[in-house]
DNA sequence: GTGCTAATGCGAACTCATTTGCAATAGAAT
DNA sequence: ATTCTATTGCAAATGAGTTCGCATTAGCAC
């Protein structure tokens, strides 16, 4: 005989290395690389793995916490669900990317007859405040 | 002793495969993959290999013919370079890129204080005419 | 036609981000 | 404290896209 009820998904600990993970993206206010997760989270964690940051980051997404940004040409990046509708700037210097939290609006108009239009990803090039002098 | 001048960069000649490939960008008016340019191209050259083409459309970004078109989260798509500025549509059932030739303008303002913008990228996500009613 | 060498086709090799196998570690319920 | 197993760190393995080595083919100048 078995059990009434099996959960379906095995419940999640509340781990240091997810704790740094999900505490590096929220405070970062904008997206970053599993790299500068990694970077960010190894303050608070030391011997932290890429291998964990990218399992968080799976698992964080998963519980709706963090969503992902693609931008063109470069590899994903990760942010807090909590910043709502925004576009994003890489600095042409640094590579980093900021959020930009304003849009041209009205984009479907923009497509071609016959078209119709779900949704639209824009993206800002050029310094950024730090590399702007350089 | 040696002839008095030696041309720094080798002569390109003129193959098939070449023209092949030019054909296809030129003619498709849309951002090609390199699978796609491929496919195209085969028609005319059968024996056709991918490397060739990977190789031509090293070559024609040299000579300035074609461009590289990144969108987020895809790879590389190629297209002529005599498009001028312009945007992309995405197709969220087929996955083909198209030319969006209008550009809402005015997005340096979107920016960040600080911030220079350089340049932009817009991609608008949907569905192409052919998938609207799907 | 001949000679030189750029270009091709093929498959193997490479890159880089991401994933996975596995033994060891460590939450959390008892 | 004990037990169960999710989680971790490490290194090896993936996978997709792209590049490369090499023998062969084929432009093009003569």
């Amino acid at each position: 005989m078995q059990p009434a009820i099996l959960p379906a998904v095995p419940i999640e600990r509340s781990t240091r290395q997810r704790a740094a993970i999900r505490d590096a993206i929220d405070a970062a206010g904008r997206p970053l690389s599993p790299q500068e997760v990694l970077a960010s989270a190894q303050s608070a964690v030391p011997g932290l793995s890429l291998a964990t940051v990218y399992r968080n980051l799976k698992l964080l997404q998963s519980s709706e916490e963090i969503s992902v940004v693609t931008l063109p040409g470069d590899s994903p990046r990760y942010e807090s669900v909590r910043h709502g509708h925004h576009h994003h700037f890489q600095c042409l210097n640094c590579s980093r990317v900021f959020d930009v939290h304003a849009c041209p609006g009205n984009l479907a108009k923009l497509a071609p007859e016959g078209f119709t239009v779900d949704h639209h990803e824009l993206t800002l090039y050029g310094r950024c405040a730090a590399c702007a002098g350089l």
